[in-house]
RNA sequence: GCGAAGGUGGCGGAAUUGGUAGACGCACCAGACUUAGGAUCUGACGCCGCGAGGCAUGAGGGUUCGAGUCCCUCCCUUCGCACCA
């Protein structure tokens, strides 16, 4: 053994080991249970960042874990490997994204087997391989047939110079982030998954995953968003025909409480009458210039403009008028809403700014109605019932709705409906590097879906796109094809698709990633569902919610047996750092923290932060690692100088898996500390004399803590599991320096329980200090339970709840005992001082409260 | 705007069910060793107070023998919002 930790060597020699015997090899065993152990896999966008790191070392833990403790575990690795991201790569140095993704997942991969990482290399995958993304063309074509996809028409971001289709992303104040033009919006045909047809079924089912945690649970349960409500017609007459205006509400309790209407912009009665109107047409023009994203739409000034035409309350016959509002959006419902100013928040400071009238039709018991103040009860439907509603008058929210709705049924203008919140997945984008939507458009036959025997449709991977719009539609090669149906030349579709489409199955594909005559063969019924999966919160909702619908999908192709993919779910949180800038002349100059040397006041506080060189910047606080504020820390040059074990155990450390973390050079210090106070020990001791001594405290204390480190593993809890291998180390280097037998059982519990979070440095020391061949192949610690038995156990007491002091009593000391006991302690006695003991409260094994 | 989560020392965090608030670390401080130390080791370390003691878990209120944990009101931060992945 050397004498001083040297984490290179170590290292090196560890990974040589798993190497050599293919460690980490998976094979299908059903002798043994299984645990698939899934880490979202990364977009290769050149380096790792340190979230990555974060999430694949979360992931191995477990993996290492589930290994020690007898499963048959399979932890893949592949690449998310199409995308926005390439293209902009390759328009800034004029290379093809293929190279540019291939020449990255070349660098990442290095970087995660420098992590030692317990993964099974002979199973990666590429999505923008042809052999992967064939099968996205093949389950799609399956879709199509089916009707579970299909096309219509979407709105997308359009950048007028550029002539090009935006993603969200890339408008920036609502204007072409390379351009700087105002962003229109732009139907186009694209195509749709049916995901809606599921949408009973991804609802119903998250009842059945305990594994899941209840805040993305409840975020998908409220983005799915059922509601149960009233479609309701207010008819109207245009050109002479007779026509009803539809909408969906939830509350058709307040009907009689309607004094407008509201439309889309998009809605056909705003185009009708923007035709005859200038002032409405420039109204209805604004409002489709607009944002296409929700976030921004729902916060914009909520604007409207009246159409002239008007409907006809379908129960009073009373005349209402229809406007166009800014904040209606068409692609949920009806495009139209029923304007409620009395009970809606929204409805009442539109009618407000409008004087439109506000009439109140619900009221609570004690509450007074300010029809120009808007108080929360307006929507109270708990405690409401209805007033100034005629025959519905008293009625409480159910009763009226169901009245209501039957009236209107009998009148055909209403019946009870389930609304979704939920929309069909569009998944057509206007983009090069992605995977092609095999559909040949043909004068005679349509749209017809490639056969399988055409497939893949290849992309070719020599483009380079210039950021006007896509250039396979500029490459006749590519798009000009024949008709597989009836054999004229027809042209091919030159769309790709989101890339979320890979993302949705690849976990399944990783079972059996060199089948070629299907998209996944029995393997796969082997290994999944997905044991545990791992990865970022912003994930919770739609590459979650994807992945249940693809496995569905896939599920009735007969392809899989099981309907949910991932039993387990644990989100980790971002990794945070500080950011500091200097002032460039009004130009924000990022400064990497690095590079910053600050200066705190008594308490800690930054008084000042200036650069090595004395130029002074400001603090910016605490957030996400990112190029742009330039406070990234770089996991190789971590690597480089600390090695893999030290950011493993930093990671683990700073923070449980599901909190943020924030980054700190000083503590990866603290953790780098560890491990070499770790090896220091292990050199002690393989010099020190063997004996027989056994130490009953500290064998006692190894033990508690194991036991609550076995705890908080089965809790994702790993911070103090890390925490738990350093209380070990303290309590061994307490022992007398013999190699006794406590020291003997408590090191190889140590480096057992360590061996998930710092494999290498455990590998080595195992093996050098004679505890076995492969600590893998050890079996997990479990806690003795002769080592925890105890004859005394401690008592902290209390007066009036505040801590006097604390006794010793015998483990089967009844309740009068310890309450005797706890009486004449002194200082309790100095703080009852003779007043009246009006109870003893005894929590066994924990404290008593004397209560006076 | 809507949906979700979270606020505990100077910092990261700990405290299974309501039961000793601050485990384990970082930083800072003092000391030892040393030619030297940004290595290593030892000790101290929530705030106020000389002390006895008092006060402290975002703010304010409530329930309880006892509240970081439960309830109500408010404030702040982070994530998602359908074409970033």
């Amino acid at each position: 053994m050397q004498d001083a930790y040297d984490p290179t060597a170590v290292e090196r020699e560890a990974q040589r080991f798993w190497a050599d015997r293919a460690s980490f090899r998976s094979v299908e065993d059903p002798a043994k249970p299984k645990f698939y152990c899934l880490s979202m896999f990364p977009y290769p966008s050149g380096k790792l960042h340190m979230g990555h790191v974060r999430n694949y070392t979360i992931g191995d833990v477990l993996t290492r874990h589930y290994r020690m403790r007898g499963y048959n575990v399979l932890q893949p690795m592949g690449w998310d490997a199409f995308g926005l991201p390439a293209e902009n790569a390759a328009m800034a140095n004029k290379v093809p994204p293929a190279r540019w993704t291939y020449s990255n997942i070349a660098t990442m991969k290095g970087q995660l087997k420098s992590l030692g990482l317990a993964l099974d290399w002979e199973r990666e995958l590429a999505t923008c391989k042809p052999e992967y993304y064939r099968w996205n063309q093949w389950l799609f074509t399956r879709l199509f047939r089916k009707g579970l996809a299909y096309k219509k028409t979407g709105v997308v971001n359009w950048d007028p110079v550029d002539q090009t289709v935006l993603a969200n992303e890339q408008v920036i104040e609502g204007r072409g982030w390379r351009t700087g033009a105002p962003v229109e919006k732009r139907e186009i045909p694209m195509y749709f998954l049916r995901i809606t047809a599921y949408a009973e079924e991804l609802l119903a089912a998250l009842e059945s995953l305990p594994g899941w945690p209840e805040q993305v649970k409840l975020m998908q349960k409220n983005w799915i968003g059922r509601s149960e409500g009233v479609r309701i017609g207010f008819p109207y007459q245009l050109e002479n025909q007779e026509r009803v205006l539809w909408v969906f509400t939830t509350r058709a309790d307040t009907l009689m409480g309607a004094t407008f209407m509201a439309v889309a912009a998009e809605h056909p009665i705003a185009e009708h009458a923007a035709q005859h109107d200038p002032k409405l047409r420039a109204f209805v023009e604004e409002c489709k210039r607009g944002a296409v994203m929700e976030a921004e739409l729902a916060q914009i000034e909520k604007k409207g403009m009246p159409t002239g035409i008007s409907v006809t309350h379908p129960l009073t016959g009373e005349s209402l008028p229809v406007w166009v509002g800014n904040y209606v959006l068409m692609g949920y419902g009806e495009g139209a809403v029923m304007g409620v100013p009395a009970h809606d928040e929204r409805d009442f400071a539109f009618a407000l700014s409008y004087r439109l009238p506000i009439r109140q039709v619900i009221a609570v018991a004690g509450e007074a109605f300010d029809d120009q103040q808007w108080k929360p009860w307006y929507e109270d439907k708990e405690h409401g019932a209805c007033v100034n509603s005629g025959r519905y008058d008293g009625l409480a929210y159910q009763a009226a709705v169901d009245a209501i709705a039957d009236d209107l049924s009998a009148k055909g203008l209403g019946e009870k409906q389930v609304q979704w919140r939920l929309r069909d997945w569009g998944i057509s984008r206007q983009r090069y590097w992605g995977c092609p939507i095999p559909i040949v458009h043909c004068p005679s036959c349509g749209d017809v879906p490639v056969p399988d025997e055409e497939l893949p449709v290849k992309l070719p991977e020599h483009l380079v796109p210039d950021g006007t719009g896509n250039p396979l539609a500029r490459l006749p090669e590519f798009y000009e094809t024949r008709c597989p149906s009836c054999g004229q030349s027809a042209k091919r579709e030159t769309d790709t698709m989101d890339t979320f489409v890979d993302s949705s199955w690849y976990f399944a594909r990783y079972a059996c990633p060199d089948q070629d005559r299907a998209m996944v063969d029995a393997r796969a019924k082997y290994w999944m569902p997905v044991d545990q999966y791992i990865g970022g919160i912003e994930h919770a909702i739609l590459h979650l919610l994807y992945s249940r619908f693809f496995q569905r999908l896939m599920r009735d192709e007969g392809l899989l047996d099981v309907a949910e993919p991932f039993t387990n779910l644990l989100t980790q949180g971002m990794v945070l750092a500080e950011s500091y800038y200097r002032d460039a002349e009004g130009r924000r100059e990022w400064v990497h923290p690095s590079e910053v040397e600050v200066e705190r006041d008594a308490k800690g506080k930054i008084v000042s932060a200036r650069t090595r060189d004395g130029k002074d910047v400001v603090y910016d606080g605490i957030g996400t690692m990112s190029k742009s504020k330039n406070n990234g820390v770089d996991p190789q040059a971590l690597i480089d100088k600390y090695g893999a074990d030290t950011a493993r155990f930093y990671i683990i450390f700073a923070s449980p898996p599901t909190n943020t973390l924030e980054w700190s050079d000083e503590s990866v210090e603290g953790s780098y500390r560890f491990l070499k106070r770790l090896w220091s020990y292990g050199l002690k001791f393989s010099r020190a004399e063997k004996s027989q001594s056994l130490h009953k405290e500290l064998r006692f204390e190894i033990h508690s803590v194991l036991r609550q480190a076995n705890y908080d593993l089965s809790r994702y809890q790993f911070n103090t599991v890390a925490s738990a291998a350093m209380k070990i180390l303290n309590a061994l280097e307490r022992l007398p320096a013999d190699r006794g037998a406590t020291a003997e059982e408590g090191l190889s519990i140590l480096l057992r329980l360590l061996s998930p979070i710092t494999p290498h440095v455990c590998h080595y020391l195992w093996r050098d200090l004679q505890f076995g061949q492969d600590i893998m192949r050890a079996p997990w610690p479990e806690p003795d339970p002769a080592a925890l038995e105890q004859d005394e156990v401690e008592l902290v007491v209390q007066v009036n709840g505040k801590l006097r002091g604390s006794i010793k009593v015998p483990k089967a000391a009844d309740r009068a005992a310890i309450e005797g006991i706890a009486l004449a302690n002194p200082n309790v006695q100095k703080f009852v001082g003779g007043q009246d003991v009006k109870k003893v409260v005894v929590v066994p094994g924990r404290l008593v409260n004397v209560v006076v």
